[in-house]
DNA sequence: TTTTGACTAATTAATTTAAAAAGTCAATAA
DNA sequence: TTATTGACTTTTTAAATTAATTAGTCAAAA
């Protein structure tokens, strides 16, 4: 019982946190900035988190337990590989859209984020896509879509080649603090180009 | 006459900075180491390069000069676009491991990299890049090993996939200040893998 | 069990100071 | 005239100090 009641109230602090860390970045965001949101004292939002590491993981894991789940669902109701890889690109760009300022595994982040426990849920989270997009390809190839290939190797050469483009247009050819509409749809431009040659390198012929 | 000697001297000037560039790094070079190990005077050095950027620039452009005459040479030789390519992969594998230090073109470097003129530099020599690599994929298609495809676009995602496998790598999965070879190896799988699924998708059938 | 004000400890930012490096120039030698 | 240099100034960076902010604690109370 009150249990859920701190669970609802857990949540509520993320949620805040979450608006503050999306827009200001982590490091420009105080805990007692999210209590004052809150209309909490900085003490009470340290008896629901011990301390502002675990917010930020709980933070992190809350938008990246969503972003896979969207992944899941949207590879689930793809009608063929091309389509689903399409709107897995989609959904990053969203998804870096809304969280680029929190720096989450792109390696550009402040000292928080060089924390190992963030490190490693990045890696979890890397590990998930790549389960979900092994397990799609694995049943397009069911399907006769694609032709017989190594799928834990292709599947990381593409999770490899989409991030590469992401940090490639946003970290090394415009390094800027806000990246411009223009950058996120050279990425999403690039993403899709890449898409097609990859999809004519794996379709069944 | 003359000219020619101040050529010389200036070359010399060059090879010993990048000596230094490509072990300490940029910020980590002086002027007057350079002057000292070339037992001149640092105001001697400032006769033949009015400024450190100069410096660096002219350093600069020698070797991506010879990087870009090296892809080329190697593309000119090659005997099919898959040899061509690994041959290519293998080129930008050993730049990378000898310049690493001097952060070229990789959005990480010392305030002196943030110029105006290296930035032109590095663009001028992508662009270059990209030319060699059009040419080649047009002369391996009318060799008849390619399909018919969108040069422009296809050279520009290969080369922009190339250099995302690297930053990603290198800047956001294993970020050290000195990479391991592990990590270049690494790398090299990753190009090779993904020249594999990429060539599948763009040969001739 | 949850909340808080009033606290301390640790970080970060701002300021000053010292050191190092960049860059200049008149004098000098080839 | 071209190249070189020592002795210089200016600019940048590094180190040290101080001030301010923020993270984190805890006894008391609702």
């Amino acid at each position: 019982m009150t249990e859920q009641i701190t669970d609802h109230k857990k949540e509520q602090i993320i949620a805040t946190a979450l608006k503050r860390f999306a827009h200001f970045g982590i490091a420009k965001t105080t805990m007692n900035e999210i209590a004052d949101d809150l209309s909490l004292s900085k003490a009470s939002l340290y008896y629901y988190f011990p301390d502002k590491t675990s917010l930020i993981l709980a933070v992190g894991h809350h938008i990246l337990f969503d972003f896979v789940k969207q992944q899941e669902a949207t590879l689930n109701k793809a009608l063929n590989f091309k389509a689903g890889m399409q709107n897995l690109i989609d959904i990053r760009i969203e998804f870096g859209k809304k969280y680029f300022m929190m720096h989450i595994g792109d390696g550009q982040g402040d000292s928080y984020f060089h924390d190992q426990q963030l490190h490693h849920l990045m890696e979890d989270v890397r590990q998930q896509e790549q389960l979900l997009l092994m397990a799609f390809m694995k049943k397009m190839q069911q399907q006769g879509e694609l032709k017989a290939l190594d799928i834990v190797a292709t599947s990381q050469i593409f999770t490899d080649v989409l991030t590469g483009i992401w940090v490639f247009e946003i970290h090394v050819l415009h390094k800027t603090l806000i990246p411009s509409d223009d950058q996120f749809n050279n990425i999403r431009t690039k993403c899709l180009n890449m898409l097609n040659i990859f999809y004519d390198g794996i379709k069944r012929v």
